[in-house]
DNA sequence: AATCTCACG
DNA sequence: ACGTACGTGAGATTA
């Protein structure tokens, strides 16, 4: 049976001026929508074999077979002027192409797609229609199907078969013009009956089968408020019926085609197609016909100007990678997405519905990219590889993983002209997969980093509330209350300064004051807190200094700092970074939402701003000692394993083992002595800094540490391995295998190999803790997508995570969230997880599951 | 650009 | 006799 293709020419190309950026050519002749019409009209040519197309559009007369129809074009806002200017390319584009294009003055477009359905019956053709039109549904029966372009794209599209049509709008197709008849379709201006929504509607179809019927039997409805509605206003449902119904006999001909479609070059087409600069449609004209040349004329270059290194991406046809089908995607300064074809060094258009589901992607930094798709409604592409990501779990080391700086580490010097882009990437994606393998990182990556990505990117997206006012508020009193400190301070001093200046401050408290210098730094004597705090008692102005230095640092960094940071929407979209931290830690900035004070009350007021959206509720959910917790799983310490398996206070049990005491004797100083031992044993231990943090004697530190190392033998033997490994192999690996090269463990200089010895201890205690949170994150996400909860993760503080949470959602978050937090990794140790709720960051209290 | 200081885990 | 707690990011000053 021979098939005939109907496109809705303005449905269609409406949707794709939607659906697609604002492309335009060096010129400035707007082009994205021609872009997603061609690429539309082109991708269903191809996936439904027709014998012949032809585009419908409404004419340009003023004459409708509605009088209401022209009012409801007349009133309907004028269409934006590039979107005009584009409906007059594609027709261009047609002609060239020999697709009748038809539009009959006087009928609407569907009039006359209805007629040229009919037609093609009478030729026994199969009749397929492209349309984003639920009003054409009407015309669907054995040999009419409509292929409805889906809400969120272009080129996908609902294959409308009658059962289809009965699935969807709960009537048969011929029932379309009788149901919005009684309902009503506000977008078409045809207003149905008042008192008559979309239930009642189908209710009183599914009994009368007609409007007809309906009017008829008015006396058989035994509902009121239908019979109230009905009666007296008969005329409004059969003239919104018929201003639903299209007509199938208007004066139309069957028109001349050349059977079967294909797409054919010619001059006048290349010509348009240059002059539009439409790189890939001309491609395909190019590829579908063999007589013709694949090299496009003069094509003006339309790059994007700066800071387009940054990140970039790939997206292919299959793999390998085959360059007439690849794209390339750079996310400017401003996150608009520049696609191009790194071939022709030609920007160009095309859906991220089409990346998502018919490319195979690899990118150089993809969040950006997902982020952006995120933020526009759309799917974001599912990444298959991440040359960035791969050349951080090989070396994390590096400050950076910029392209260029990594091709250039594996021996390529590339200029960065955009047809370099391509390759290179893939050259780099292939090399660096196989060392990913050599060195067993492929689990970690295939199943943690890559899958964080996207969680990453939406929670960017998402963005965290902030109550500007309170802010700003706060910043108002802390001005106030720095000038007075700033006063004070001069007084004191006897002299104007500026205090924020270590050397001026220097000069005023060593020099003036003849106060004793007790800490050196590189370049003269250290005025921090820890030495403010020792010269206190000396005299009255260095109390004051520490106060100026807390409102400053809240007042600058916070307040000041996070201001211009809030976006349109009121809330601030931090950026997460994959490729930072060297153990494996996200890390957080513009701004940064992992240091936000707690600490001391004048700080907690910053954490107060950050509030849940309208209606919901802050849910934060903790890790409790997961570092130690995470030691003593990898150490294997029968004692420390016992303690948390007994539900012990940690702090308080350590205290007990080192200082010899009765666990019911443990004070608070001596609870907080072997506090700090536990955070020096996670940093990894010296009685130099052990000393300096609690104030005891080197000495005595010492003395703890020996102590400490003797009740928990097997966690000494554990960092002594751990430091063996590192001088062994040049690197330590976390819990899932994350690998931390250490190339300062064999330094001469003694001090930097303590230093690497160090890291060493630490690298595997917080990466693991990392990768544990990491795990928990995507599986959390995933169950939120199942469950399509609204509640939103937003933050991660390295052992913490938060939501911005519908309420009634709080129980099934919380107990998904404490199941995978628990659960991420199976350890010797049980873990943890303790829930916190609140209006703000600031007053969130302990919370508990009622179930 | 480097240094100092300080906020967080 | 060394010179030290681990991991980050940001703002202000100084060079």
């Amino acid at each position: 049976m021979a098939t005939q293709l109907l496109i809705d020419g303005h449905s269609l190309l409406y949707r794709a001026y939607h659906a697609l950026p604002a492309l335009a050519t060096t010129e400035g002749i707007p082009t994205g929508a021609v872009h997603g019409f061609f690429s539309m009209l082109l991708k269903v040519a191809e996936a439904e074999h027709p014998d012949r197309v032809v585009v419908v559009f409404d004419a340009p007369a003023k004459t409708f077979r509605h009088e209401q129809y022209a009012e409801y074009k007349a009133n309907r806002p004028e269409s934006p002027e590039d979107f005009r200017q584009q409906v007059t390319v594609v027709q261009d584009l047609l002609k060239a192409l020999e697709i009748p294009v038809m539009a009959v003055p006087g009928y609407e477009a569907d009039d006359v797609i209805g007629t040229l359905a009919e037609l093609g019956r009478q030729r026994h053709y199969l009749t397929k229609i492209v349309t984003g039109d639920r009003d054409l549904l009407q015309l669907v029966d054995d040999g009419v199907e409509v292929l409805l372009t889906s809400r969120t794209g272009i080129t996908d599209v609902d294959r409308m078969t009658p059962e289809a049509v009965r699935n969807k709008m709960g009537v048969e197709p011929k029932q379309v013009p009788d149901l919005k008849g009684l309902m009503g379709d506000a977008s078409d201006n045809i207003p149905g009956v008042a008192g008559i929504g979309q239930k009642s509607a189908l209710a009183l179809l599914g009994q009368f089968g007609t409007v007809e019927n309906l009017l008829r039997d008015l006396g058989q409805i035994t509902n009121t408020r239908w019979k109230k509605a009905l009666l007296g206003h008969e005329s409004e449902a059969r003239q919104s019926r018929d201003l639903a119904t299209i007509v199938v006999d208007a004066p139309v001909t069957w028109p001349t085609v050349e059977e079967p479609f294909r797409l054919q070059s010619s001059d006048t087409l290349n010509q348009l197609l240059d002059r539009y600069q439409l790189v890939a449609l001309r491609r395909r004209v190019a590829s579908a016909d063999p007589n013709t040349s694949d090299t496009p004329s003069s094509m003006a270059e339309t790059a994007p100007t700066g800071g387009a290194k940054k990140t970039g991406m790939v997206i292919a046809g299959q793999f390998p990678l085959i360059k007439d089908r690849a794209f390339v995607i750079w996310m400017d300064e401003n996150d608009q997405p520049w696609i191009m074809d790194p071939v022709l060094r030609q920007y160009m258009a095309t859906t991220w519905e089409e990346i998502s589901k018919t490319m195979m992607v690899w990118a150089w930094g993809s969040k950006e990219m997902m982020r952006y798709a995120v933020n526009h409604g759309f799917e974001p592409p599912a990444v298959m590889e991440d040359g960035k990501i791969q050349a951080y779990l090989l070396n994390s080391e590096l400050s950076r993983y910029d392209l260029y700086d990594i091709a250039a580490l594996h021996g390529y010097s590339m200029s960065s002209s955009p047809e370099h882009v391509l390759p290179l990437i893939e050259v780099l994606i292939q090399e660096q997969s196989q060392s990913i393998e050599e060195k067993q990182l492929r689990p970690l990556y295939r199943n943690v980093e890559v899958p964080l990505i996207v969680v990453l990117a939406r929670m960017e997206a998402t963005g965290i509330n902030v109550d500007a006012d309170r802010l700003r508020d706060l910043g108002r009193q802390l001005k106030e209350a720095i000038l007075s400190l700033q006063d004070e301070i001069y007084q004191l001093a006897g002299t104007t300064f500026n205090i924020n200046s270590p050397s001026q401050l220097g000069d005023i408290l060593f020099n003036k004051l003849n106060l004793p210098t007790l800490k050196k730094t590189k370049t003269g004597y250290s005025t921090d807190a820890e030495t403010l705090e020792e010269l206190a008692p000396l005299h009255p102005l260095v109390d004051k200094v520490l106060l100026y230095r807390q409102h400053m640092k809240i007042q600058g960094t916070y307040v000041d700092g996070l201001l211009p940071l809030i976006a349109k929407d009121g809330r601030v979209h931090t950026t997460f970074h994959q490729t930072v931290a060297a153990t494996g830690r996200l890390s957080s900035s513009d701004p940064n939402l992992q240091n936000i004070p707690v600490r001391l009350p004048l700080g907690r007021q910053v954490r107060a701003v950050f509030i849940p959206s309208q209606g919901h509720r802050l849910l934060a959910a903790d890790y409790s000692q997961i570092e130690l917790r995470m030691l003593a799983h990898l150490s294997g310490d029968e004692n420390l394993i016992a303690a948390f398996v007994r539900g012990e206070d940690i702090h308080q049990r350590t205290a007990a083992e080192i200082f010899g005491l009765p666990i019911d004797q443990v004070d608070a100083v001596w609870r907080n002595r072997a506090k700090a031992v536990n955070f020096g044993i996670v940093y990894g231990i010296s009685d130099f800094g052990l000393a300096r943090d609690t104030g005891v004697s080197r000495a005595e530190a010492k003395e703890y540490i020996a102590k400490y190392f003797a009740r928990y033998p097997r966690l000494k033997e554990y960092f002594e391995g751990i430091i063996q490994q590192a001088r062994q192999t040049g690197q330590v690996s976390t819990i899932m295998g994350r690998i931390r090269p250490l190339p300062d463990i064999h330094a001469a200089n003694r001090a930097k190999r303590q230093y690497a010895e160090r890291m060493a201890m630490n690298t595997v205690i917080q990466g693991s803790a990392a990768d544990l949170i990491k795990v928990a994150m995507i599986r959390i996400q995933n169950v939120a997508d199942e469950r399509q909860l609204k509640s939103r993760m937003v933050l991660q503080v390295h052992d913490e995570l938060i939501w911005d949470a519908e309420p009634s959602e709080v129980e099934i978050l919380s107990q998904e969230a404490e199941n995978h937090m628990v659960h991420a990794l199976s350890l010797k140790v049980p873990l943890v997880v303790e829930f916190k709720i609140g209006d703000n960051w600031e007053n969130m209290v302990k919370w508990e599951r009622t179930w």
